[in-house]
DNA sequence: ACACCTATATATAATCC
DNA sequence: TGGATTATATATAGGTG
């Protein structure tokens, strides 16, 4: 993109390197919002940039929060996360129709 | 984008809205491959869809997983999610240096 | 590092099949 | 419905200040 093709595999240059964070998780964040806005569904994002600072990037769509997609999660996945305090964990939880799971790696 | 512009709201059409999630989910997805292999940074994505099927879409970068995703997010934030069955609240969690966190709304 | 610029690569809305 | 197509809107690589 832009004025020349970018192999898929980390930028060793450290100043383009982080050059590229910037303008791409910029736009990632932006694009993640219009999705839940364009089509009303529920997402999460998560960036985390390593430079030794420890900053974290994230998005949460309207009308949600980590911990219920936290929850959703859990309950696809069977991950067990579980929200400190509050015991989510019951026999309820896998007694719901399982949802479909898709992923990257089989839906790209 | 693409033959007209798109107002920043949710697709009343349903056909529309339908076709367009499919589109973005998938270009959203590819975007964050992109980004955590370029800039070499850890990420997570997770989209819901709310059709019914209850069916999740979602990324996470190489190198690490949703838990420790989330362990790094609690860590960060204070959401104090837990993983089930292994104690990760102890009282060094919050003696660490306090990382700098952002989020979409300040960093559009 | 950050902002701006601009040429190009990509993403995608509308359309057709 | 779910792919292709294609015209256009956007994202962004590389460059400069």
């Amino acid at each position: 993109m832009g004025r020349g093709r970018t192999e898929m595999k980390r930028i060793h240059n450290d100043v383009s390197r982080r050059a590229t964070f910037g303008k791409r998780r910029r736009g990632l964040l932006k694009k993640a919002r219009e999705l839940a806005v364009l089509c009303g569904v529920d997402l999460g994002l998560l960036v985390f940039d390593d430079d030794g600072a420890g900053k974290l990037f994230d998005y949460c769509s309207p009308n949600t929060s980590w911990s219920e997609l936290i929850e959703r999660y859990e309950s696809i996945t069977n991950h067990k996360f579980q929200f400190q305090g509050i015991n989510h964990v019951d026999d309820q939880v896998n007694k719901q129709t399982p949802p479909v799971m898709y992923n990257i790696h089989t839906h790209i």
